[in-house]
DNA sequence: AGACGTTTAATTGTCTGACAAATGAAAATT
DNA sequence: AATTTTCATTTGTCAGACAATTAAACGTCT
């Protein structure tokens, strides 16, 4: 592991970097400790707080972890799946809403992935993931709950759908896809009438899951696609059509 | 924005907690100066290294950038999808090695999710795609390729697919779920055979999307997805083999 | 000998103060 | 007016110090 001084380069990125790619080729292993801030800074002649920026940045990442104390010091990080949760949620909303993705974007992405999933949780769902999405849908259709609550409640229904995929991998990629929608979905007011018809998405979905019945999965999840865009695109017309005649 | 300075985290992780839930919320908008690092330590009442740590750990996830000179310091930073492609990429290459993820599991989800492309990318794919996927595939059937080429360009060929949709969002979830797969391929040896048998896939998928017929390209995916797994199953039983041998 | 405090050494977390390097803006010069 | 010089601002880096934490080593008492 060796830096250059004179790269354009910050000098903590540099050893964040040559950090990062040890533990990537499998150089440092899980739970390996990493030499002390003062070891690593003079094998990197640098100061410690450079090697300290270099740790923080690995830090973010969940790359390591570190602790106090005499046998304290920085550790390789074994990356859970919850932890990558977190970070792909971060990113996945931050890009929406810094790309001025449109809501057509986002809501096509969503249910092509989640669709993906309809056969495997059909094969693999158990009473626990049908139990939770028949708890999300009887709460989505109290009239008291706010807007947003309503699409709290959503995104639980459909996490718990991918969920009954029982693939941890797929869970962890779509966990993006699904959560990143809320912000965009929060900003559309549900009628009565529209919450009444989601749910009555939601129960169809469920009752073909519990069936088994992958193709009606499959096709009461393009319903649902379909109807959500159509109202996403009432809301925005309608907002368009204010905006006109202000 | 406040901090604890008695709470039990890091104060540059509360620091960092509060610009990154500035940011989140619109409170900071893009390209956005933050207060210069003196500023900021005066502000949040800690050294400047403290507040250098934070920043380090907010630049790592690519929230903010960093400029010297008269009218630099750090700013709110655009997320671009390719600097999220990275991330995603190194991410989820983590987790599959961390967490001794099978060859079946991550395949599966792999295809599962590409599949979820087909009919979006048999409506959409450009004759750039189709000649990004062509020319993937006659460099895999050049018999002087190493392994670990072959690989390569296979992610090439199947992120053109993906990137057929013409869903930037797609792409970005499906890249990580693409490439992490690499260094699991990369375990693999690839028969002469083997090797026949990827190509003549390739090439019916291609056709298949030249003709925009989703349905043949979600078969054909299909099918790929069938073949590789049980290919990685005779390398994994072959070496249960030579080991019970030993 | 064994259980239980006490000390100690190692390590991260934080602070202070300083200087170097970059960079754009203002001032001076031609 | 154009060009060069100076300068102020800001990040990047360094050195050294002290506080907080923690586990192991050490003593002490039973």
């Amino acid at each position: 592991m060796k830096i250059d001084p004179n790269s354009p380069a910050d000098l903590s990125a540099q050893i964040a970097k040559a950090i990062r790619d040890a533990i990537m080729s499998g150089d440092l292993l899980v739970d390996e400790r990493l030499p002390s801030e003062a070891e690593l800074s003079e094998q990197f002649n640098v100061s410690r707080p450079t090697v300290r920026e270099a740790l923080k940045r690995l830090g973010a990442q969940s790359l390591i972890r570190t602790q106090r104390g005499a046998t304290g010091g920085a550790f390789v990080n074994r990356l859970r799946f919850e932890d990558a949760y977190g970070q792909q949620i971060t990113t996945s909303t931050l890009l929406l809403s810094m790309n001025d993705v449109s809501f057509g974007t986002a809501c096509e992405a969503r249910y092509a992935l989640e669709r993906s999933c309809a056969a495997l949780a059909s094969e693999r769902r158990t009473a626990d993931h049908l139990a939770t999405m028949r708890a999300e849908t009887h709460r989505q259709s109290q009239p008291s709950l706010t807007d947003e609550a309503f699409c709290a409640s959503d995104v639980a229904f459909h996490r718990a759908l991918v969920d009954a995929a029982g693939n941890p991998v797929i869970s962890y990629q779509l966990a993006g896809a699904v959560e990143a929608m809320q912000p965009l979905m929060n900003m559309i007011t549900f009628s009565a009438r529209s919450r009444e018809t989601i749910v009555g998405f939601h129960s169809q979905i469920t009752d073909a899951l519990e069936q088994r019945d992958g193709a009606a999965v499959d096709l009461h999840l393009s319903a649902l696609a379909d109807y959500t865009n159509t109202l996403a695109q009432s809301v925005i017309d309608a907002r368009q059509a204010a905006k006109t005649n202000s």
